[in-house]
DNA sequence: GTAGTCATGTAAGAGGTTACATGATTAG
DNA sequence: CTAATCATGTAACCTCTTACATGACTAC
């Protein structure tokens, strides 16, 4: 429901087509809900057969048609049902733990290349959140004036604070990865250390 | 991959069957990786099909019958494999970021009961992260046990501790998301004490 | 003309959820 | 005898990914 969710959203700020749509979507939600040019059009076509959205085709060039699709008034109570509806959190998955639980087949030296690895990947990410953070509180994106047009002024803060903290969440969740990769580091400094004494003891005796 | 890994992790135990695995799952890797005992049973024979993992008819009572698995050479393998190889961050979605996005289009109540239960939920993920954790370290499942027999004295220390620590990965991320609400509330009050003055939204334009 | 962007899809398959179906065994 | 547990599945469905396919339009 959760794509759904999503486009409910984006053609909530303006109208457009399902290209538009999978490009907005990396601009604005794309962090939080991922989708393919794929999944799009399917998903798209799924909602106007339901009637939360309606597509109508306009001329592009000469001989070309495009869809464009807008928010019907069932769309736009899904959408508030939504946002209304309590979270139902799902089975949360953790790859990289799973593999974690499992480290002690490794090489110290392969354990500490993967935590590295992780830390790497997150301080990346944190960098482009707060990229975006600074996009929407500049309101750089033209879906999010489009927004803003829709509203009156005082509405305007609500909607920019709203966005920008969404994506606070992922950077704090990203700096606590990083906060445990480095105790994780720590670990396995401590496990090696360990294993490097009874050797030696070993061989003292 | 991810639920292969876990099943091969699992049976590097002790060999047992698909309905064992289904418990060992929720003692061990289940918050890491849950599964259904659907997909689990299918899963197992996949991998027995493709020779990572063999099952073996055992009697059971008089009349019925179950099948014991346990890891071939090729399992092995495939488990050591999985921990070496780099890992492929998947795309993460964040259902609940992208509601929080719309929060503009609820009344400040709401949103505030939203962000409680958001609390709530990872309080008590918490505590049952917790209990697992001393539940590790005191060495309570039978599964951690038998691994730990298969490993000499000096490995042990290891194995607990990378368990331990995968789970206290969760714990860090839940406090994470505790902090992130609570900053969501202040947020909400600010909005809501900025909007006091004004009047507020209601009903759809 | 050709490269890049705009625009829309289909098909196959992996991974996961939910619901249902079946029957034996064990503990009380 | 009954209920809980042990044990194994099947079927339908949903979501998401990957790869492929098509063709018009625009700027150079």
């Amino acid at each position: 429901m959760s794509l759904r969710f999503a486009v409910l959203g984006v053609l909530s700020s303006m109208p457009m087509t399902g290209y538009d749509m999978m490009r907005y979507f990396e601009e604005s939600v794309g962090t939080l809900w991922p989708s393919s040019p794929a999944q799009t059009y399917q998903e798209l076509r799924k909602m106007e057969g339901e009637g939360l959205i309606a597509g109508t085709l306009a001329p592009r060039g000469r001989r070309a048609e495009k869809r464009i699709y807008e928010l019907t008034d069932a769309g736009r109570e899904a959408l508030e049902l939504g946002t209304l509806e309590p979270y139902g959190y799902p089975n949360e998955r953790d790859g990289f733990r799973l593999r974690f639980c499992y480290f002690e087949l490794l090489p110290y030296e392969v354990a500490r290349a993967h935590l590295n690895a992780h830390i790497a990947h997150y301080k990346l990410q944190i960098e482009q959140l707060k990229a975006r953070i600074e996009g929407i509180e500049r309101c750089r994106s033209p879906l999010l004036q489009a927004r803003l047009r829709l509203h009156p002024p005082e509405a305007h803060e609500a909607i920019i604070a709203y966005r920008a903290q969404a994506l606070g969440a992922q950077v704090l969740l990203a700096q606590a990865e990083i906060t445990w990769a480095r105790r994780s580091l720590h670990l396995v400094a401590k496990l090696e250390s360990n294993s490097g004494s009874r050797k030696q003891r070993k061989g003292a005796a």
